[in-house]
DNA sequence: CTTCAAACCTGTGGGC
DNA sequence: TGCCCACAGGTTTGAA
């Protein structure tokens, strides 16, 4: 699933093969792609007849195309949008949603999204603390590879809030970019169990956390993302190959790397928690 | 204000 | 073989 390292890869590929070319035509073959464009397919494809794309960026999750005039793509890859380069005429995926031809007639850009929860929308961008960006994102916080995150402000952040630890690393309103994967994965490095109670770290802890979602985020990064299917590619198709060192996402009743104790899964916010019971027992009291 | 859970989607794979 | 259900999960929305 696209997560931060898996956006920045395809970001990368958008700024190298998009960038300063003008688009010549928009098709939107799938209306829900684009449903968070309010004024609807025709105001969007009109709108960017004959834009030129500037750059490919990225906040979290989110990267956007800018344009000129203080306009861009905005774009979410949800669980399985994809983001890809093909040559004019090649066929069509079978979950094609959104089609962006050329000025040049070079590759064109294909949005493609099996589970339809990701999407595109012209975006207006704002000055906000500094930076250019969607006016609809602006409440998503800065992630850890943003040159002016703040580590010392957000472990304060975190551990003002009453809730599980997990669930606060999922919430993109105080670290962005951490999915399911990256959460499972900092937190077994961290030796904390995913139900620990954010009021009760320490300073340490809750530094430790963020420090091993940050390293564990720029480990994938550097090679090239995890994939468990064909459901994340680069702009390219290829997939990235850090699914083979992961510690516990995915690997429910396999050995702890560092103690051999089976993994464990338990269900979490309608998905999965993967954790070794040793490493990371649970907390003695739910709160 | 914060916290939480349901809803949105489709393809895959296990069980029977 | 074929049907049914569980599962994958990020964000939005509305309720408490």
């Amino acid at each position: 699933m696209p997560e931060l390292p898996e956006v920045e890869v395809v970001r990368a590929g958008l700024q190298a093969h998009v960038a300063g070319r003008v688009i010549a035509r928009v098709d939107v073959l799938h209306p829900r792609a684009i449903r968070r464009h309010a004024l609807g397919p025709d105001d969007f494809t009109g709108r960017l007849a004959g834009a030129r794309v500037e750059a490919a960026r990225r906040r979290g999750k989110y990267l956007w195309l800018e344009l000129s005039d203080k306009e861009a793509i905005l774009a979410h890859l949800g669980m399985s949008g994809q983001m890809v380069m093909q040559p004019e005429g090649a066929p069509d995926e079978k979950h094609l949603r959104v089609r962006v031809r050329f000025a040049d007639e070079g590759p064109e850009l294909r949005f493609v999204d099996q589970r339809t929860f990701g999407g595109l929308a012209l975006a207006d961008l704002v000055e906000a603390d500094g930076d250019l960006l969607p006016g609809s994102i602006a409440h998503i916080g800065r992630d850890p590879m943003d040159p002016a995150f703040d580590p010392v402000q957000a472990v304060k952040t975190l551990r003002t809030r009453r809730t599980e630890v997990k669930r606060a690393l999922l919430d993109q309103t105080l670290v962005s970019g951490v999915g399911n994967i990256y959460a499972d994965e900092a937190l077994w490095r961290a030796r904390l169990h995913w139900s620990r109670p954010t009021e009760k770290l320490t300073n340490a802890q809750g530094r430790t956390v963020l420090e091993a979602a940050t390293e564990v985020m720029a480990e994938a990064l550097r090679a090239g993302g995890t994939s468990f299917d064909a459901l994340y590619v680069n702009v390219n198709g290829e997939s990235g190959y850090f699914e083979r060192s992961l510690n516990v996402y995915g690997r429910g009743d396999e050995p702890c790397r560092r103690c051999g104790t089976p993994i464990s899964r338990e269900p979490f916010m309608n998905r999965s928690s993967y954790f070794c019971p040793r490493c990371q027992p649970r907390p003695r009291r739910s709160r």
